[in-house]
DNA sequence: ACCTGAACACCGTTCAAGT
DNA sequence: ACCTGAACACCGTTCAAGT
């Protein structure tokens, strides 16, 4: 760029570029910010500071806290929706949402329960369940059957993911190692009777990662409708 | 009761009688709060207000507002705990876990989320799962094998009613009766392509009750220790 | 022992004023 | 068009003071 230093003083102090707010930035900002702090940590005040504004600049850009908060649960939709990768036949697509959304729990393990705290799923969630259910159908789910089974296996890896946030919140990963068995130690209540101690261990130390798949897939071949049109499943003898 | 108006004046105005503050008192008009208004609401001041006492009164009972979301958390668990009928086999105890979790949620639509805000589950709640737990033992489950079965059926349950709640909020009864249709239509964003509107549609209308335990019934199946130690389901043709 | 009044720091939100 | 200062009502919490 040859007409660099031409017609602007440009005094010596680059300041930070002021990067003009927009309503996406300050979403984004807040959903960073409920990440790292908790969510009694999103404050208009904090989230203004983070920007560098005063908390009332916010309000030009989003009409309140209430709306932050729905913005903020429509970014993780929209990331759902993005992280879901399509699959070849019915199964595998259910499969992709099921892993999806423990994956978004396991990013966002502070602001994962806004998700769902709306009183109805915002347009890239249900543009999402659109596609589950178009693979539903294809493989011959009638449309009542589709969303049955969608919901069910939404619930189960909801739920699931919401059970890893609540034991495993230093770490979701493969092994029970000694230092989650000392995080977990450290969470326990100190006049909590052992043998109640040992419950949750047991219950927080299972392998959660393979586990989620078996029950997941306890659930798919128990939604196959090949599977529910006879009505008792056992082997006939004749 | 001969003694009655002997001693004490009694002055004519038999006042509200002084019901003496408790810390249970407290975290139940705490609880009851939260689901008339919502958990916003749940206020020093507005909580003092319904037990006819001043803020700084609670003080005296509960530490302080997150110790009072624990407290009805806990509340949560032990009505839970209290909630769940022992089955004959493993099945039906976990069933009777599923359908308790399912009925929490329903009876307590806005304090339903509390249930598994915190880091540990409270001790009525690890109760319940060694009763759970127990019963998976007797009937063959190893420990490992009892702990993932309870984590499944805990997340279907948990996530299942979740969606429920952000679904039906005006009413989770069986037949989709024309008022809720209406309810939903209401709550559907103005601006939002109709066919979305239609997929929100079909996911909250199925029907969630029987759907709930076709699910369940699906998870217990794959989740039977027979099951699970061949390796491929499909039958043998020999 | 339990409740209260006054006080403090902090919060959401409004609005007139700045640029 | 976007940001700010001052202001208001409300919140959690502390503490000395009442009974």
């Amino acid at each position: 760029m040859p007409t660099e230093a031409k017609s602007k003083p440009v005094p010596a102090r680059t300041r930070p570029k002021r990067v003009p707010l927009t309503r996406e930035r300050v979403l984004r900002a807040g959903l960073r910010l409920v990440d790292e702090r908790g969510l009694d940590a999103l404050t208009m005040r904090a989230l203004g500071e983070r920007l560098g504004v005063e908390a009332m600049s916010l309000y030009n850009h989003v009409p309140g806290k209430q709306a932050m908060r729905d913005g903020i649960r429509d970014l993780l939709w929209a990331e759902l929706a993005d992280t879901i990768e399509p699959g070849a036949d019915w199964r595998q697509t259910l499969r992709a949402l099921a892993v999806a959304l423990r994956r978004l729990a396991a990013e966002h393990p502070q602001a994962f329960p806004v998700l769902l705290a709306g009183r109805i799923t915002p347009a890239p969630g249900l543009r999402a369940f659109q596609a589950q259910l178009d693979s539903l159908s294809a493989a011959g789910f009638d449309r009542p059957q589709a969303a049955n089974a969608l919901r069910a296996v939404f619930g189960y890896a909801c739920g699931y993911a919401m059970i890893d946030l609540s034991c495993f919140s230093v770490t979701s990963s493969g092994e029970p190692g000694f230092d989650v068995m000392l995080a977990l130690a450290r969470s326990l209540p100190g006049d909590l009777p052992s043998d109640l101690a040992d419950i949750a261990r047991e219950v927080c130390l299972c392998e959660p990662d393979r586990q989620f798949e078996v029950g997941l897939e306890a659930l798919l071949a128990g939604l196959d409708p090949a599977c529910r049109t006879r009505k008792s499943p056992p082997r006939r003898l004749s």
